[in-house]
DNA sequence: CCCGTTATGTGACTTCGTTACAGACGCTTG
DNA sequence: CAAGCGTCTGTAACGAAGTCACATAACGGG
């Protein structure tokens, strides 16, 4: 019998009956809590992840201890890391974390294999993350090439900003975001806030001037 | 009847026989010269390429007019930001250029769709392209985001630097190499011949110590 | 040989990352 | 409540890399 956990995603409500049952059968599925460690860079990659519930972080970190985040997986999607690692045999390059308390299906490598072999809806999910993934991870080559910090940084305050424009983050997460350093982002929040654009106070920013953040961001 | 090009490359020799002679039916084969452009950043992207001789570069440019290398396509390989823009009907973000002169076959959407439905073969080189690429782009934010520009260039050198230890490029053309500016290339390779490291001409440079090189490379 | 084109050299300046701290805030605990 | 501690933020000085504005220099036809 097919899983309830199948029909909670688009992608994989069309799957062939038999394929959804197999699905259903074989996969395990697991619960993480918020910041544990899904994988470490260097480790084999042994099973196929799809993400049910919460989020999960994927960056790379640098000798010197700087951090740059590559993509989140949220649910319903699936790590495009761990299955170009199990398709190529390689280990990992980068580091996944559980941001949120994570629910997710874990399928053995070998199930996975054989299911991408008989499922043309389950290849095309897998082809269409790959695209997704291809095209985020150039335009963040892009950004991190030639994008200015400011630019940058006020594009990521609109996004992460509530509908209250407050954000509870540290400099330091905002500086893993972009693959900065905190030291940087902090200035540059002091000079935003100086501009009259935002209020800052510990573990929280607060926009005071959005349509200027906007302004900037849109450069 | 399959076209011969098929047995040029070990990944596309084992395709179904019945796949290979389609291939060889539906498919063109075209003739690029050197510098021709294959596509611009937004165009759409209308057919699957296969690179069957010479080297296709991609690269990225900033509205600054920096550029930075992304890949290359060579013989034997496909471009996976065709694919990608192919498979997720977007525009396509970079630009294709050829560095030498190209023979390549050249696939309709339409045909390539179907044919990916139908060979497993087909299927594992495509998704083998995609996750050797994707392993390539991380590694090219890494080294963008974290690496040290001394570092990055000497590694750079040792790898073009033909058995005589001579190359024959332009601080330009090493700069989008690297993403980075030509003065900043120019700086630094001057510093490299302080340091007797190497010896700079015109459109030339020669290594003169490239274990010192190595050394600085494997940092 | 002259001249236009392409390539390289250089200095001043800005932005960003690094190092090395000093405070400041919030929380626990005696 | 005060003291102590861990985390977060501020700052200054410096180094590394990108930008701007040029000056030269080498090459390659006519």
């Amino acid at each position: 019998m097919s899983a309830t956990w199948i029909h909670q995603f688009p992608a994989l409500s069309v799957l062939e009956p038999d394929i959804a049952d197999r699905l259903g059968d074989t996969a395990q599925t697991v619960s993480l809590p918020a910041g544990h460690t899904v994988f470490h860079a260097g480790d084999a990659c042994e099973n196929f992840l799809l993400v049910l519930d919460g989020v999960v972080r994927v960056h790379m970190t640098s000798e010197t201890g700087r951090e740059i985040v590559l993509y989140r997986v949220d649910a319903g999607e699936t790590c495009v890391l761990t299955t170009a690692c199990l398709l190529g045999q390689s280990p990992y390059t980068a580091e996944g974390v559980c941001e949120t308390a994570v629910q997710a299906v874990v399928l053995p490598a070998q199930t996975f294999q054989t299911l991408m072999g008989q499922s043309a809806v389950l290849r095309e999910f897998v082809f269409q993350s790959y695209g997704v993934r291809l095209a985020e991870l150039m335009s963040l080559v892009e950004n991190v090439a030639f994008g200015r910090l400011d630019v940058r940084l006020a594009r990521l305050l609109c996004e992460q900003a509530d509908a209250a424009s407050d954000l509870n983050q540290t400099h330091q997460n905002l500086a893993v975001e972009l693959g900065s350093a905190r030291e940087v982002i902090s200035r540059q929040l002091k000079e935003f806030e100086r501009r009259g654009w935002l209020e800052l106070s510990r573990g929280r920013i607060r926009l005071r001037d959005r349509a200027a953040l906007l302004r900037l961001a849109n450069d």
